[in-house]
DNA sequence: ATGATCACG
DNA sequence: ACGTACGTGATCATA
């Protein structure tokens, strides 16, 4: 029969962590409790060899029995923070060993393991055993249910069936909770009847035995016991409730999500060296892995079907019920990438279709094509933003896409830098799937090898798309992120794409001028620059720059590098003095920055047909959640100095009659911060919209706003910059320039006016440690392992980080949520204005002159109500002929 | 490949 | 005492 392990995480892990002495890995994270688990699950699966196997977790602050006592738990000690800080690791571990877990918000681990024992008592197919440290739990035991209970911290369990428990306490299992009624539990400030303890409880358990019956025959006791029994009647009744397992909790139970197929090596070895459980590596041997894990662990066993021609009408047959694919696609840019094929699962077969089939144009491809854009399919497709990219310049339009592992394992971990689908199969214990690199190679090395192998390899990644779906359905789930990935990441993927898709117009010829321009004049000054140093050299290595200037012409050296001396902007700013040669150098890295990057580099992303750019977003590299552009980045396009702005002066719209608009969130990331931190005089601010940085200055010095000088505003407007980014009394005098000191002060001044914003800092570091991780306002998470380091720079950066990503990530949040809004209002609304660029708090769009108008109100209209805040989001917008005169 | 520099929010 | 502001990408020089 089949063998089901239940445990109770909460229950187990922090018996480990108090049985254990309290390790630490080289970056200060604990692991003791992570350690004691993985020796219980080791022993566990060595000696009841489950065919299933199943964690379950405490989840979320108020449980349904805080409704009914507010005391429930009271007297509990809070979770020390470096227990707290090892239950993410534990999740991974898990994951490691292949072993699924659950929780679900508002329910404890005990009613999750007691509606499963229920299923199983019903069924009768299932052998469980409950592995807990929680008395209470013997009230599950049943002729199938066994219950193991800790001794000794975790080195022992005794196995309690009900013959055991009947033998030991002269009770059946239901009775425990009677046993409890009575005698109350302290650890949960559960009352019971005081006075009476085990001793007594079991007494009058056997000759009435229940806390009704004890109840309804008070008459029959006498003394003190009696007394104090009517007394606490109620919280005897209470109490015994209070101990009830729920056993009704609202969840699917299928015994197939539970089923454990043993663990793989190289995963779990991973695991322990990410731990640093090296008498662990050692003593598990695990064979043919090596240092790096490079050995291959097997691969699955699949059917793959290269499909050509004469294959056509078979894979057109399957297509039904193809549940997930794959589209391989050459190259970094999926805007200039071609593809090589697309790989399907169908129920017991893949299928691998050469790209090259579809291109020919045959009839017999029609169906697959169009099966590609109905709309009426489910399929999962890894990485589906770059694979709708890569279609679409082959004229096909991917639709009835439904999840994409790589956007979820994003959002399980944003950090996260491998988002190869090989990666994430092993994270998640899959059958093992070659690198990409070891199929083609890589860079210049890269060629197609033989098209049987090419189909293998793609056609098990396609599996492993498949496989992904429901194991990251759960993890999405008990991270609460179902909201935040089907409601805006996954929709986000498809406008992105469309917006990528529709490009950005560039007046090459105005680019082409702008650039002899500054060639002209970048000749100039190297020439000036050449004569000052009296010997020709190249000016864009530091390194002969910083000879020329600190040895040859002996200027003072401000700064260092690792590698040498440090030549940038701020060294140079405070060496004009010395020697008019460096203004000049300055001058000419501004004007080769600009040449090299900003009119070359645009000019070679230029379509020579369409004289259009196309960036491509990604939405899975920033660790707080925003995006990035790149090929060519339009995010960092000039604009803080005139002589850079003018580049904005080529983005122009497309058709004649059509004007640029654009549209930005006035000071995002600090109407974000009044909001979680709720700080009164923050949102008071925004409430009557004013000038934040004039605002701060006049509460920080105390001044009437009349009396805020340029420079107070100034000095407001770092402090609030460096509040946004986590401050530090020595960030905020670098950018000032004073002192650490004099930084320190003004620190003090904006957190004695700005009390709750202290407060949100204090309280997210906490939270930080507790948990291991922030999240923003729709549950984005970011891990900060490192918030407990005992090194002062790493956990340092890690309070930083946890201070500024709920803030950079929850403004994220909004503009991604307005953007998925904003593309369903314009074809609400019937309208030819298209969304073109995303630049972190800005929108911009390319609008018929007729539509400015509307536009006009529509815009700010969706992108200030996106998601309603405690303080309003204010929006600027403007039009013009180009991108520069919309500003 | 990596570091230094600099463009943006 | 420790030594940094948060998040990105492109270019160039140099190992």
């Amino acid at each position: 029969m089949s063998k089901l392990i239940l445990i109770d995480g909460n229950s187990i892990a922090s018996r480990a962590f108090f049985a254990l002495p309290l390790l630490s890995n080289s970056s200060g994270l604990h692991t003791n409790a992570v350690y004691g688990f993985t020796t219980m699950l080791l022993r566990l699966i060595d000696e009841q060899k489950p065919t299933h196997f199943l964690v379950a977790f405490d989840a979320g602050k108020a449980t349904f029995r805080h409704k009914d006592y507010a005391e429930y738990k009271g007297g509990r000690a809070k979770m020390p923070s470096e227990l707290g800080e090892q239950f993410p690791l534990l999740k991974d571990l898990l994951r490691a060993f292949g072993i699924s877990q659950f929780e679900l918000e508002g329910y404890e681990a005990d009613d999750i393991i007691g509606t499963i024992t229920r299923v199983a008592d019903e069924r009768g197919d299932m052998e469980v055993v409950v592995v807990t440290g929680d008395k209470d739990m013997l009230q599950l035991a049943s002729e199938k249910v066994k219950i193991a209970l800790t001794r000794k911290g975790i080195s022992e369990v005794e196995l309690f069936d009900p013959p055991y428990i009947k033998a030991k306490y002269d009770l059946t299992p239901q009775q425990i909770i009677d046993l409890k009624g009575l005698m109350g539990d302290a650890s949960d400030n559960i009352p019971g009847i005081p006075g009476v303890g085990e001793k007594t409880a079991l007494k009058l358990l056997h000759e009435f035995e229940t806390v009704e019956g004890v109840l309804s025959h008070t008459a029959e006791l006498k003394g003190k016991m009696r007394e104090k029994i009517e007394q606490h009647a109620d919280d005897a009744r209470m109490s015994k409730e209070l101990a009830t397992i729920f056993r009704e909790v609202p969840m699917e139970t299928s015994w197939d999500e539970l089923v454990y197929n043993g663990y793989q090596g190289p995963a779990l070895a991973d695991m322990f060296r990410k731990l640093e459980f090296k008498s662990l590596l050692e003593k598990m041997d695990f064979a043919g892995v090596d240092a790096a894990g490079a050995d291959q662990p097997p691969q699955a066993d699949i059917k793959a079907v290269l499909v050509d021609q004469e294959k056509l009408p078979e894979l057109i047959e399957a297509l039904a019920a193809v549940d997930a694919l794959h589209v391989e696609v050459v190259g970094d840019n999926p805007h200039a990438g071609y593809i090589l094929g697309i790989a399907l699962h169908s129920t017991d077969v893949c299928y691998y279709v050469p790209f090259d089939l579809v291109k020919d144009g045959a009839a017999e491809i029609e169906p697959f094509k169009a099966w590609l854009e109905s709309a009426d399919k489910a399929v999962a497709v890894f990485d589906q933003h770059r694979a709708e990219v890569a279609l679409h310049w082959q004229g096909i339009c991917l639709r009835g896409t439904s999840f994409d592992p790589m956007l979820a394992a994003y959002l399980l971990d944003p950090t996260e830098s491998e988002l190869a689908l090989s990666g994430i199969a092993k994270k998640y214990a899959l059958p093992a799937l070659q690198p990409d690199e070891d199929v083609f190679g890589k860079g210049a090395k890269f060629r197609v090898p033989a098209a049987e192998l090419v189909s293998e390899h793609l056609c098990r990644k396609a599996h492993a798309v498949h496989s992904l779906v429901e194991p990251m359905k759960r993890d999405l789930e008990s991270n609460e992120m179902h909201r935040l990935y089907y409601d805006l990441e996954l929709p986000l993927a498809a406008v992105l794409a469309s917006m990528e898709q529709k490009g950005i117009k560039v007046d090459r010829e105005a680019l082409k001028e702008y650039g002899s321009e500054l060639a002209g004049r970048l000749e100039s000054i190297m020439k000036s620059i050449y004569e000052a140093a009296g010997t020709e050299f190249n000016i864009n290595s530091p390194k002969q720059l910083g000879e020329i200037l600190f040895e040859k012409l002996q200027l003072p050296v401000v700064k260092k590098t690792k590698t040498g001396y440090s030549t940038d902007a701020e060294v140079l700013e405070k060496l004009e003095p010395y020697h008019p040669m460096v203004g000049h150098i300055l001058l000419y890295r501004t004007l080769a920055k600009l040449q090299s990057t900003y009119v070359e580099g645009l000019l070679k992303e230029v379509r020579p047909d369409t004289g259009k750019v196309h960036t491509y977003y990604r939405q899975t590299i920033a660790a707080t959640g925003r995006l990035s552009s790149q090929y060519p980045n339009l995010q960092n396009i000039p604009i803080r100095l005139e002589e850079g702005r003018k580049i904005r002066k080529v983005f122009t719209p497309s058709k004649p009659g059509w004007s640029m608009l654009t549209a930005d969130y006035s000071q995002i990331e600090l109407r974000v911060l009044a909001h979680i931190s709720q700080d009164e005089k923050l949102m008071e601010a925004f409430v009557n919209d004013m000038d934040i940085h004039t605002k701060t200055a006049m509460d920080v010095f105390g001044v009437e706003e009349s009396a805020v000088d340029s420079n107070m505003r100034r000095s407001a407007k770092a402090v609030n910059f460096g509040i946004v980014y986590g401050i530090s009394d020595y960030g905020l005098s670098q950018n000032l320039n004073i002192t650490r000191k004099e930084a320190a002060s003004f620190i003090e001044q904006y957190f004695a006016v700005f009390k709750g914003v202290r407060q949100y800092m204090d309280e997210i570091v906490k939270e930080a440690r507790q948990n291991g991780y922030v999240t923003t306002l729709l549950h984005r998470r970011r891990y900060l392992p490192e918030i407990n380091a005992s090194n002062f720079n790493l956990r340092s950066f890690a309070e930083r980080t946890a201070m500024n990503t709920p803030i950079q990530g929850t403004a994220a949040d909004i503009i991604k949520l307005a953007m998925v809004q904003m593309d369903e209002r314009l074809k609400q609304e019937g309208l030819q204005s298209r969304m073109l660029l995303q630049v972190h708090d800005e929108l911009v769009f390319e609008v018929p002159n007729d539509e400015v108008e509307i536009m006009t109100t529509i815009v700010p209209d969706v992108m200030e109500h996106a998601l309603e805040l405690g303080v309003p989001l204010k929006v600027d917008v403007d039009t013009g002929a180009n991108w520069y005169e919309a500003k």
